[in-house]
DNA sequence: AAATGAACCTGTTTGC
DNA sequence: TGCAAACAGGTTCATT
């Protein structure tokens, strides 16, 4: 499941293998994604040359020659990636560009609940997806004090505003649950009752967990072409995720994990105490 | 305005 | 063992 430490991941290896390029053919599924495909997606891309390979939460964008920007997203089970020439077409591939090199990028998502769509790139920030998303994450816009404020007359537990793309950008319910723990906050925790020291841990926590896991990433670039796994995941350590009934790593009391708005939480009763 | 839940999907895991 | 139900979660939209 991609999140935004994995896009991160996909753009640095992406970027240096097609920046520059032109896209020499382009065949798409017809199958519907999230939204319905541009009309005359693969004629409209034909010729084009891929001038940046850019990320905003969990969007990659890539802005091309004729002025227009694909804009994609992975979903909860996408994969994009570089082909070689003859390989075997991956299985539920959706969009598939011949770059002018013979290598191919290919988009496969079996859930279909990736997205791409083409916009023009002045009007990107406009976009639908785009318009309304709150600070990056690991940006300097979003430190305490944006936090404090933004939070000051929310009633919703903690947990919940941290997904909330208006507030913040690209936090998913994975890196929720461990910046929480790793700031020893509880997930139910109503958001206005954070006091000052409680959103800058939780920045803090957010930034170092998010950057931890992006190096962490670094060092999978290298197989991103042609492999049959799934390139630019890793196998990243998680602290509360997922480890339900596993002792805590501070206190060994075991991990609870429990519902929220529909979404696992995993929280140590202990470290996290709900008061 | 804010909070909540449904909907979109299918491969994998769980429970009977 | 087999099958069905539950689960996984990013995002937008509709409803309260």
């Amino acid at each position: 499941m991609p999140e935004l430490p994995e896009v991160e991941t996909v753009k640095r290896g992406l970027e240096p293998v097609i920046l520059n390029r032109t896209i020499v053919r382009a065949n798409c599924s017809g199958k519907r994604l999230r939204l319905p495909w541009p009309p005359h997606l693969c004629a409209r891309l034909i010729g084009q040359r891929i001038l940046a390979v850019e990320r905003r939460a969990k969007y990659l964008l890539t802005p091309l020659s004729g002025a227009e920007t694909i804009i994609w997203h992975l979903g909860m089970s996408g994969c994009l990636r570089l082909l070689e020439k003859d390989s075997a077409t991956p299985k539920h591939q959706h969009l598939l560009l011949t770059l002018d090199h013979d290598l191919h990028l290919s988009f496969a998502d079996p859930r279909r609940f990736g997205l791409i769509d083409l916009c023009p790139t002045a009007q990107l920030s406009q976009h639908r997806c785009l318009a309304a998303l709150g600070p990056e994450p690991l940006s300097e816009a979003f430190d305490a004090d944006y936090l404090r404020q933004q939070l000051a007359k929310r009633r919703s537990p903690i947990k919940s505003m941290l997904l909330n793309s208006r507030l913040v950008a690209g936090i998913g319910n994975i890196y929720a649950n461990e910046a929480l723990f790793d700031a020893e906050i509880s997930p139910f925790l109503p958001a206005s009752k954070l006091n000052r020291t409680q959103c800058e841990c939780l920045v803090a926590a957010i930034r170092s967990v998010l950057t931890r896991a992006i190096d962490a990433g670094g060092s999978t670039i290298n197989d991103f072409i042609g492999s049959d796994g799934q390139p630019g995941y890793f196998a990243h350590q998680f602290h509360c995720y997922g480890k339900t009934k596993s002792p805590c790593p501070r206190c060994q009391t075991p991990i609870i994990q429990s519902k929220q708005h529909g979404r696992s939480s995993f929280y140590c009763p202990r470290c996290q105490p709900a008061e």
